[in-house]
DNA sequence: ACATGTGAATCCATTCACAGCA
DNA sequence: TGCTGTGAATGGATTCACATGT
């Protein structure tokens, strides 16, 4: 039975734990006690097959012909997530996303703190937000290392985020969630995670247009490349 | 040859379209006239295979023995993705994510732009911002109308969000980018993409802690979980 | 000689469908 | 009976490796 925990969960399975975590949330508020696989698959919008070969992978948490105790179920999840420890996070750029980040309630849910700030810019450091101080980022290794950061946001512009990479890298971080209009390049053994406005914003039209051309029937022209290029 | 064009692109490929076009604008702001899979593979960190498979789908735009031609393929490329007309973009919930989003230069790159902003909140309704003045949510239908838009970025609190999508979606929109952190239930034939700070956090926290147990080697006990729970 | 474009092989993820258990 | 947990089947995506064309 269960080849489950003994190694490693895939990939697609723990990006939909936290999807799931948050369904359960919200069923817990609501006092549920008790969930099936039905159930909860609608409430975090995949199937209900996905949902039971996911959750098997971390064990045999739900009982048959009942369903999963939501609280339980909670717990197992968190846990797996590392969420029942907390972990600092910095984030370095103190722009309008930078402040955004900060102030962004839910971002910083259970199991994440803002432990630092940090900028380029003179005339922001000193600037309290959140009850903290921006740091210049001069300071950005001694920082990391005296407050146990283990998770830097990179919010600077494209053209500083592989500097700081570079940076928080040597000071020993090894998780990473890029903000920046880059592609990092990291050692092995450095996670990066990257959100992507632009690209997201790209692959809709791409569907958009799909649709359009669809319903107009009409079949996309060749057209002169040139013209459009030049300037 | 080429099955390519006639019918469906890959969605993992078309998610790394705008990859691939970033680094090829990269290169030509350096005066780089002709590029081969392996130096544009290496620019948007990805393998090469993968790369050449991924512009096999859109066609056979490359020489061999040459490579590929930087502006032709950025046109082709930007002409799948829809990038050579431009969409009219809302945003709804003009809070700190929203207005960070509306000033995010990057965000509203080539071939989109913020042609309205709302808000449920009375005292930031007439606010000026991005040369815009945020309408009241109570207008959302006819501005989306007038303006054309059809991509709407949702940047609500979580609460709002099922609403807002609800009536973006009876206007007629059909691309929808989620800020908030929700499952949107949507008709067929509406696309959602979503991002999700906090998911991306949890999923690096997730690695980090399998990091750290790996290092020290400890089994992660199993522990009670009631006395984690209560409260 | 060289780099693309692509069948074939492989790997991973999703879905099906049902055995096993409460 | 009802719902979980999971082998087996399916479907996609990635990678390999080379035939093809310049």
């Amino acid at each position: 039975m269960s080849q489950a925990r003994e190694r490693g969960i895939p990939d697609a399975t723990v990006a939909r734990l936290p999807l799931y975590l948050r369904a359960l949330n919200g069923l817990a508020e609501r006092g549920t006690a008790t969930v099936s696989s039905e159930d909860l698959a609608v409430a975090a919008g995949v199937n209900s097959a996905k949902l039971r070969k996911d959750l098997s992978h971390l064990g045999s948490y739900g009982t048959r012909g009942v369903g999963y105790d939501v609280q339980y179920l909670i717990y197992q999840i968190s846990r797996e997530l590392g969420l029942t420890q907390d972990w600092a996070v910095a984030i370095v750029g103190v722009g309008n996303l930078g402040r955004a980040l900060a102030n962004y309630g839910g971002f910083v849910s259970r199991g994440f703190r803002v432990a630092a700030l940090f900028d380029a810019d003179r005339s922001v450091v000193g600037e309290r937000l959140v009850g903290m101080a921006v740091d210049h980022i001069d300071a950005l290794e001694s920082v990391i290392e005296d407050r146990g950061v283990s998770i830097v946001v990179i919010a600077t512009p494209g053209a500083a985020a592989q500097q700081v990479a570079d940076r928080v890298i040597a000071a020993g971080i090894t998780s990473i969630l890029n903000f920046a209009p880059v592609v990092l390049t990291v050692p092995d053994g450095v996670d990066v995670r990257k959100v992507d406005l632009s690209t997201e914003l790209q692959i809709l039209a791409f569907h958009e247009q799909r649709k359009a051309d669809r319903d107009t029937g009409s079949p996309m022209m060749a057209g002169d490349w040139a013209e459009v290029m030049d300037a």
